[in-house]
DNA sequence: TGGTGATTACGAAAAGTATCGTACATTTGA
DNA sequence: TCAAATGTACGATACTTTTCGTAATCACCA
């Protein structure tokens, strides 16, 4: 999985690449029908853009089949780092803690989370320090 | 500075909200000098964008003098707290700690940043044991 | 006073995105 | 075998967002 000359995926974009990060490769069907539930459009818009984001390269596809099968060609990590980036940027001031602080604020995490994200800050401390 | 009715700044919306954020209340012309410094666009786009803006309730504008003036009207906690729930939702899973790791890993924080977040982190455990 | 420069208003083109109808190909099972 | 169901391809249209040209207005001062 590549992270080569990502272009910025659009919001529907980003919504089937959610369903395809979390079920890995699907077909355009198995797409539209979970994206159906939230969404209202037809199943050939849901081709039209899968096939769009292909020729994007955002999705690779198998086609030696009459039913093709798609598979998100970026990774969840670098989207959430791009957009994450471009976020921090324009609408926190360039602090990632501001951020960091927001988040926390209005989504209760459970504990075992929070435990985590202490661990890591300690462990960031840690390598500062040296 | 109300919150009412927040229709979801496009992406271009977003930098010049950041501008007005940072400076307050300014005319086009220095949200225009800001904005091209980054950006290849002419000062009646940058104007259109802002007239379009304050139809849409996102800006808020002074005409009493000829050179007008504007100033955001949505706040910045409230559109960075709708830009994250959307995030958090549709990138990461729901997770919002996820984000935060993801925030905290390739960013920089400084120690009184880290401090203050893991402060932070403390008083939400403390308020979920009551 | 009249001309120059800065500003706003407005319309419309250009570019990007989303949606769908329809044609055609393939598979399936009665 | 062939009709129905399912799938892809593709073009057209609608909608949104961005861009800019042009005209009208106003402020300033030589």
């Amino acid at each position: 999985m590549s992270t080569a000359k990502q272009t910025k995926p659009t919001e529907s974009e980003l919504e089937i690449l959610g369903i395809l990060w979390d079920k890995g490769a699907s077909t355009v069907r198995e797409v539209h029908e979970i994206l159906e539930k939230t969404k209202d459009a037809g199943y050939t818009t849901t081709l039209k853009l899968m096939q769009i984001m292909h020729e994007k390269n955002l999705l690779t596809r198998d086609t030696t089949s009459k039913t093709h099968i798609y598979e998100a060609a970026i990774s969840q990590e670098s989207t959430q780092q791009q957009l994450l980036n471009k976020m921090i940027d324009t609408v926190f001031n360039g602090s990632a803690s501001q951020l960091v602080l927001q988040a926390l604020g209005n989504h209760r995490s459970s504990k075992e989370e929070l435990e985590k994200i202490k661990q890591y800050l300690n462990d960031i401390e840690n390598q500062q320090n040296k």
